[in-house]
DNA sequence: GCGGAATATGCCTGTCAAGGTATATACTAC
DNA sequence: GTAGTATATACCTTGACAGGCATATTCCGC
């Protein structure tokens, strides 16, 4: 579980990470709060939180024998920009090439924002 | 490999198919050119269309015996939509400040010791 | 029909991640 | 010191996926 793991992608594929990840959105928390909240065993939360710290996605402070572990925002910064050529599918405004391909379209009609077929 | 794979952000995990997504931006490509630019073999690239076709990220027509694979938006969509909540995280003026807050949001720490192990 | 090109699929195998259990470590309180 | 709490790590097993190779399918031209 704590091997090699190298891209941002690879992290949040597991379902339990992007758990914790949302779960840390609100504000940090310690490994015994999101154990319980999301329901995993002890040393599952820590595994994943070791990977996720690991990858740059969290960072931990101590609190006595707790420790808390509030989200950082690089790592998602990178999944954010690898989308960001994508958008040209979903934007509102919609250049040449996608209407060319548009008119190509042969499945059903699905809600799109602009014109199509 | 055409297992289960129900979630995007596992099919978007594999290194190859972020590769021909990418490659796919700027138009629709035949299988045999994925191959070519991609430096994949036939059987890999079609297994891996074959996943992201079945999982929406692309369709494909026929010409000839060619098929021809494009993009369509929906499942990026959600990726993009799952990480709406973190942009608050690199959004530049709520930054500092918020985070100061997500500390005092759990209970107050006692004794703190400093940092990260 | 036949042969060839383009793509899809089946089978097999190596690899690796995820989780469970048990244990180790770190810290607190007494 | 001891006991108790919180978290981390080691070891092991299971399962799944990715890719290679061989083969099947589909379509074209002749």
């Amino acid at each position: 579980m704590l091997a090699a793991l190298e891209s941002v992608f690879e992290i949040i594929a597991e379902p339990n990470r992007r758990a914790i990840l949302s779960l840390l959105v609100s504000s940090q928390r310690s490994v015994g709060e999101i154990e319980c909240q999301l329901r995993m065993s002890q040393p599952t939360v820590s595994k994943h939180l070791r990977v996720l710290r690991e990858a740059g996605f969290v960072e931990s402070t101590v609190d006595a024998q707790r420790r808390l572990y509030r989200l950082k925002p690089e790592p998602l910064r990178e999944v954010e920009a690898w989308l960001a050529p994508f958008r040209r599918l979903w934007s509102a405004h919609v250049d040449a090439l996608e209407r060319y391909l548009d008119r190509m379209d042969t499945s059903p009609p699905k809600k799109r924002k602009k014109k199509k077929r």
